[in-house]
DNA sequence: GTCTATAAACAGATAGAC
DNA sequence: GTCTATCTGTTTATAGAC
């Protein structure tokens, strides 16, 4: 038995029972495996009652495992919070990068079609939503832990950017590389901002509006730099 | 004394000294005067703590009432968070209106100013920001709230949408309601976004960009409405 | 490595004095 | 109305058995 990580953080095991030589887990791998359930039992109990409400027992006993095992893993609830604080983000930038990546295959696409995408995903992943209102928080009231959140969220920003930046080479000589990183900027504070709206009240937000806003966005973007090149010409 | 509430959520008093029938104090008004103290403490703590990790106790204490006080004035902390939520929606619907009644005296104000003033005024209220943060959280895991909750923050988004719809007005011959309303959540969306963001990593994003944004957004819907009539007729 | 048992601190909430 | 004292349950974290 062998467990695999999907990039949203799930798990699923290697079902090929026939495999030959199947053999015990080392205690490393044994004990890697119990993170890994500890980080995602946490997961699932930090988005649902928050880091102050999220009780060490209850992540323990979801995980399957005892309050002991829990801190012989982790020094504490904060550093499991940290931890996972870490591992979901490297997640979410796999998983932003190969979305961008099928973008990049399917260069016709008009934004609303990924704009879409992008909310149905974050639809099906509430309990991510809920942890990154609850990352966000953490690192508001812990100006310690603050650049270093701050630095993955830029860095989780960046393949976004690269596609902006590639778009407006098309219409424009250069790479406007400062333009690409501030349009990044606003497109990812929407749609944030989109998914904790429709969240809370999906009727009155639809999903097509994220992708109406994006065309919206660039139809803007395009006309003002047209317009800005054609008065310094 | 008399205490008088700010937009903003904070308090005053009258300092006028010679008014001459000063009085006590009735029961009623002494009570509301301490609701209101420890509604204030309460936006305080559980700004800085969380619904969860604050404590009745720290409350009480940074209002200067012992934790009795409290109990006399609400069932408990559930009801205490609850009254701060309703409280200060209604405190930022007032503010809201009044941002824009100073923008419909303006009208040839540019939408980057409007960005601009709102971003401030988000800067300079961290402590409601964080609120709101934790009002979400705690929406998304309180159903029974949810609907609420949704329905305070479309009411705080009205007078956007009507100063959205009138500026539209001046371009085409009706008044397109729908319209306004998709606008005006794409535009609160992308506020609330940025000042997320903004908060955490302020070097990256600059207080102009959300006035950039609304000018390209803006840009953008007109010309992409124009085009839609331009088919049309 | 993980479990059980427990220590020590703290939370929310109540009762009765004033 | 507000305060002090207290009850009760829960929490994080540790110690020692296996």
């Amino acid at each position: 038995m062998h467990w695999n990580r999907y990039l949203n953080g799930g798990y699923y095991m290697d079902m090929d029972a026939d495999q030959p030589q199947q053999r015990r887990l080392t205690r490393a791998e044994a004990k890697a495996r119990t993170r890994t359930l500890l980080l995602d039992a946490a997961s699932q109990v930090f988005a649902s009652q928050g880091f102050a409400g999220a009780s060490v027992e209850e992540i323990a006993e979801r995980a399957g495992f005892s309050i002991g095992a829990l801190y012989s893993n982790f020094t504490g609830k904060e550093e499991l919070f940290l931890e996972l604080m870490a591992s979901r983000a490297s997640d979410r930038a796999a998983e932003t990068t190969q979305l961008l990546q099928d973008e990049r295959e399917a260069p016709g696409r008009p934004w609303q079609a990924l704009g879409q995408q992008m909310i149905s995903v974050a639809d099906k992943n509430t309990e991510l939503v809920a942890l990154q209102a609850e990352f966000w928080l953490y690192a508001v009231r812990h100006p310690n832990v603050m650049e270093t959140f701050a630095a993955r969220v830029r860095q989780r920003r960046e393949p976004l950017e690269q596609l902006i930046g590639s778009e407006f080479s098309k219409d424009r000589g250069g790479y406007d590389g400062d333009l690409a990183s501030r349009v990044a900027i606003v497109v990812s504070a929407l749609f944030q901002g989109m998914v904790r709206q429709r969240r809370i009240d999906p009727d009155n937000v639809p999903a097509e509006l994220y992708g109406d806003a994006l065309r919206w966005l660039f139809t803007g973007i395009k006309a003002t730099e047209r317009a800005a090149r054609g008065e310094n010409q």
